[in-house]
DNA sequence: GGGGTGTGGTAG
DNA sequence: CATCGCTACCACACCCC
């Protein structure tokens, strides 16, 4: 007994003495309450004090609440769901804090009690602080902490409105949970010979449902099944998240703008829009996944994998069960479980088939798909091609380009697999005449034999592409750094060994703000990716690593409307480095120190010089082949940017078409002709760039190399080799390596110094925390030498040319173009 | 034909 | 007030060796 309390009084946590403590004051409260009538003019609410108030203090206050059957609540905790907070002033930081709260002066319970009735609250509305400089201030605060891309905030406050995000991060969230429940070895995944039958169970308008049962007061009067219902945000341009079936009847769709939907009601009939309700949509789906992951566990080999927020399947192998039955048990539990929210099931032997049943069963429904035995053909008939997974608008109108009699799937089916393949491309042409078959092709399979590959991120990625305005590249580098670190610790195992920046550039035409408040309007999209050469998380050679893309993408920072942050590459902290797939375990070994290498590559240099010419698309390129020989460099530049702005729909249909007139066209001579040409076009363009022959400009070698990224992996390589000798590295190498690295700056080409002043750093470190364990003498010089290098010579030179790097970024970025 | 990069498309 | 146009992944064209 004593043992077991000394036991006790140990373990006692400062959590169970809180908790023991409120529990206490509640029961206290419960007695006080006791004496007043019962449902006082405070039942209901939960008040909070802060700071010092009058007429009352807290003391007082507390007593009268209790007194008149409310609840005080003695600190502001997550859980507890505080209705007012009693306060005289506000700071500043508390009135942000507390603006969704009802903040109230202690008045209104002093005048509430003396009337006997519950006054409004907003009689006795608590502002901020007074003065008006500092309203004007908080009105700055305000407007920075919502739309502001270049406010500290603004990421985090933007994606907890949008919609998009909640179902990527919602997904992420899913597929990292059933990753585990796979992993944990629970559940018996179905082998090659079993029979699989396959629910797929789907929401009927998850989000309109959703935000319906929650809706706010004022929307208390409409009703689900006969009102048109959408969710968004604003009332003109803003997206329709989702609508209900009423308002598709009206020829309302997903994604659809609400000025264009409003056009779509007949006369005298109300589209009612709802705001979103986040936290909801949530907590439904955590629901759902919970109530069949339930259903589906032991006996079925609990075979749940996710697809989204709403949706999932579920599987059962070699089941002998009335599949019907299960289905309405399923759907009546949901529905109650979730106090009114539907969903359907479609269900299959195969994938595809469960996907197509589902089409059929929506709304608030569940179908069967045909046995292979059975005629699937009538089916097939109530079914059109975007009904099919993978065919997208641009696909169907490619489709409908070359088929415009084909509206079913069954007529689909009538197509060849080469008939498919000539709109659709090779693979997708394939999926789809295999899945008109009701058969699922090995891709989609994979979820369902080996998860675990499947659910595995292979990359991460951040990308923002509303309101996002800038004036300055110091406002686009401190974005960047914000979307890398947001991933980092979002992330806080992953390291990335590549990096790639997607700049959404507004079209030179477009307008400088779009009819979307705040939208991107028309915009090209740029992309760059870097490999950092070791897998690292180190927010520094990250964000150093997007400065330098930022450069290379050449954008203007005003006329930049997106930015997207991704890594690849990745392995987690777990793994020891050496293991890790980065490059460096990839590359071919070349011996150090071989001056015979004599690449005559053609003039390939250093990544910033031929930016522009990598940034061009494909098709730029091959328009400036084809136009090379005729026309004269003002056409083909006219042209080239007339191309550059059709809509991408019709550049990619001309690509097309050039591609296979030229598949068909070009014999071999021709073929050899036009390789001289764009050899020779090549060259041309590359004395455009370096300015004369004779420039700053020209490649500048190392070892042999010229390409920035071989001499980033000849620098590792020399590394890896020296750092463990005792002698280090040769000097007569450090003298080339020196005279290398003065070239590059004396051609303005710092960022590079950086990048290599980072790979040098970061093998060394990695190096030094290797050899720790073992602590040689002889590995300690090689690593001294190596830090010489670095501090001496590297960051030396990147030092004496610091105010040309910064002029440089400037010249570039602010006049160029 | 095996590697890379950049762009486009799709799903929820 | 507006408004919250995300992201993983595949397919492809084109480049280099």
């Amino acid at each position: 007994m004593r043992a077991r309390m000394a036991g006790g009084d140990a373990g006692y946590s400062y959590g169970e003495y809180f908790a023991d403590k409120r529990e206490k004051q509640r029961r206290q409260d419960e007695a006080a309450r006791g004496f007043a009538s019962r449902g006082g003019i405070f039942a209901g609410l939960v008040v909070y004090v802060n700071g010092y108030t009058r007429p009352w203090d807290r003391l007082k206050l507390h007593a009268e609440i209790v007194k008149h059957g409310g609840e005080f609540c003695h600190y502001m905790s997550g859980k507890r769901q505080v209705t007012h907070i009693i306060a005289s002033n506000l700071t500043l930081k508390k009135f942000v804090e507390f603006r969704n709260y009802k903040v109230v002066s202690a008045q209104w319970v002093v005048d509430s009690i003396q009337r006997g009735r519950l006054l409004p609250w907003q009689d006795y509305r608590v502002e901020g602080q007074g003065d008006d400089q500092q309203k004007l201030d908080l009105k700055a605060l305000r407007a920075t902490s919502t739309t502001d891309c270049n406010g500290p905030d603004f990421i985090t406050n933007y994606f907890s409105n949008s919609r998009l995000h909640l179902l990527s991060s919602w997904k992420a969230k899913l597929y990292r949970e059933a990753l585990i429940r796979f992993q944990k070895g629970a559940v018996h995944l179905p082998q090659g010979n079993d029979t699989l039958t396959v629910f797929h169970i789907d929401f009927d308008s998850f989000f309109a449902i959703t935000a319906y049962l929650y809706r706010p007061i004022e929307y208390r009067d409409c009703e689900f099944d006969k009102d048109p219902i959408v969710v968004c945000h604003g009332k003109h341009n803003s997206d329709i998240a989702s609508c209900n079936y009423v308002a598709r009847g009206y020829g309302v769709k997903n994604g659809m703008w609400v000025r264009e939907a409003e056009k779509l009601m007949p006369g005298g009939v109300h589209l009612v829009k709802l705001p979103y309700c986040f936290k909801q949509f949530r907590d439904t789906s955590d629901l759902f996944y919970k109530i069949l992951i339930e259903e589906f566990k032991d006996e079925f080999g609990g075979l749940v994998y996710p697809i989204s927020i709403d949706e999932l399947l579920a599987v059962i192998v070699n089941c002998k069960l009335d599949t019907a039955q299960l289905c309405e048990r399923i759907r009546q539990r949901v529905f109650e479980q979730t106090q009114g929210c539907s969903v359907s099931i479609g269900v299959a032997g195969t994938r595809i088939g469960a996907r197509l049943a589902l089409k059929l069963a929506k709304p608030n429904g569940y179908k069967l798909w045909p046995s292979p035995q059975e005629d699937d053909t009538a089916f097939l008939d109530k079914l059109v091609p975007s009904d099919i997974p993978g065919l997208g608008p641009s696909l169907l109108s490619r489709l409908h380009a070359s088929y415009p009699q084909v509206k079913t799937l069954l007529q689909l089916r009538g197509l060849t697999l080469k008939q498919l393949q000539t709109p659709l491309g090779e693979k997708v042409g394939e999926k789809t005449f295999y899945r008109l078959r009701g058969q699922d092709d090995p891709e989609s399979l994979k979820l369902l034999y080996e998860p675990e590959t499947v659910l595995q991120r292979k990359t991460i990625s951040v990308d923002i592409n509303w309101a996002i305005r800038f004036r300055t590249i110091e406002q686009v580098d401190t974005f960047m750094d914000r979307c890398a670190t947001f991933i980092l610790e979002d992330n806080p195992e992953v390291l990335t060994a590549q990096v790639t920046l997607k700049i959404m550039q507004r079209c030179a035409d477009a307008p400088l703000e779009p009819t979307k408040y705040l939208g991107m309007g028309r915009c090209n999209a740029l992309s760059q990716s870097s490999n950092l050469g070791l897998p690292t998380r180190d927010p520094g050679v990250i964000i150093t690593e997007l400065h330098s893309l930022f450069r290379k993408v050449n954008c203007l920072p005003g006329d930049v409307r997106g930015v997207g942050v991704s890594l690849s590459k990745l392995t987690s902290v777990g793994r020891t480095v050496g293991h890790a797939v980065g490059p460096l375990r990839n590359q071919p070994t070349l011996p150090f120190l071989q001056s015979t290498r004599t690449p005559n590559s053609t003039t390939t240099t250093t990544p910033v010089e031929n930016s522009r010419k990598r940034c061009v698309s494909p098709l730029k390129t091959l328009r400036i082949n084809e136009e090379n020989d005729s026309r004269s460099q003002a056409t083909t530049e006219y042209q080239e940017q007339f191309l550059s702005e059709l809509p991408t729909q019709i550049r990619r249909e001309i690509n097309r078409e050039q591609a296979i007139k030229r598949k068909v066209e070009s014999t071999k001579l021709d073929k050899i002709r036009a390789d001289a040409q764009k050899r020779q076009k090549a060259q041309d363009t590359c004395k455009d760039h370096f300015l004369g022959q004779d420039s700053l400009f020209e490649p500048i070698k190392f070892q042999g190399c010229s390409r920035f990224k071989d001499i980033c992996k000849l620098i590792n390589k020399w590394i890896d080799q020296t750092a463990c000798e005792s002698k280090g590295p040769h000097p007569r190498d450090v003298k080339l390596f020196r005279r290398y690295l003065v070239k590059l700056a004396a051609s303005n080409r710092t960022h590079l110094l950086l990048q290599i002043a980072n790979l040098i750093s970061l093998n060394l470190n990695l190096k030094a925390s290797d050899s720790d364990k073992e602590v040689v003498d002889a590995t300690r010089s090689g690593l001294q030498e190596w830090d010489n290098i670095l501090l001496h010579t590297v960051v030396k030179i990147l030092n004496e040319n610091k105010t040309t790097f910064q002029r440089e970024r400037k010249v570039k970025i602010e006049f160029d173009i």
